[in-house]
DNA sequence: GTAGATCATAAGCGCCTGCATATGATTGCG
DNA sequence: CGCAATCATATGCAGGCGCTTATGATCTAC
């Protein structure tokens, strides 16, 4: 393979640089990082368990109690305790929480999109699709 | 442009396995990361100031001193006063220094290597000129 | 030569993180 | 029945981060 800078040291700036710039999206809207991040899985797969939502998303299963509770409050999530197993609080997206990822999203999307467009076409979709699946 | 996760959901988890695995191999060679990102740095192109390098790697220029002591301690950098301002410590990596940063990128490498093996070739290609050209 | 800018450095702030541990409710196994 | 495992939750700790402010040395411009 040619000679090339460290992998990580490509990500992480970059990384940083998406983070700067949706930060205030989302404070925008009133989520945090954890919390848009925990919408996001909820609207796309049902999850049952607290600890899987946290092993999905890759958070904390102690922190990420916090985040629920600011989701819940602001009536973004739902909290129901399973009738089959009364230990399990089964997690849902409320249609206001649905709303509010999307519109977020949406914003979100916008600046990636403007941030893509920098690369050609090809090169774009090869990226994306490597990203993909270098998540194993 | 297509569906597709968001890119910060991509880059993130993608960003913590690629640390989660060379803390490991930093830590063999008694490197921290902010160690390394200064001997690369230095190693590549000569910086002036100690905020000039700090800009560069992306770091707090107060915070980069314990590292830069660190690395001087261990012989790996040098800092000595510019003759020419005496404010300024003109920063240069050691024979030591560079052997070091070489035999940690090789590892660092190898296992980088390893997991874009898992991308075809024209993928792995786009996908690193891509995070290049992202680099602004 | 004096004032203001620049550099390296030190120290403190609030925040977040990963990690460990504890507790209380509940389940399921033997 | 009783014990161990599981789940949600609370809490504490140490470490790192970005950011800010202060200090002392030195330079530059006027």
């Amino acid at each position: 393979m040619e000679e090339r800078p460290d992998l990580a040291a490509l990500l992480y700036p970059l990384v940083r640089v998406l983070i700067a710039a949706e930060t205030p999206i989302l404070a925008t809207h009133d989520v945090s990082m954890w919390g848009y991040s925990v919408l996001t899985a909820l609207d796309e797969t049902p999850v049952r368990t607290q600890a899987a939502l946290a092993e999905a998303i890759g958070a904390d299963k102690s922190r990420i109690i916090g985040t629920l509770d600011e989701l819940q409050s602001a009536g973004l999530i739902e909290r129901t305790p399973d009738p089959d197993d009364r230990r399990v609080r089964l997690l849902s997206i409320t249609a206001k929480g649905r709303r509010i990822r999307r519109a977020v999203r949406k914003s979100i999307r916008a600046y990636e999109d403007e941030l893509l467009s920098k690369l050609p076409a090809a090169d774009r979709t090869a990226f994306l699709r490597s990203l993909r699946a270098l998540q194993q």
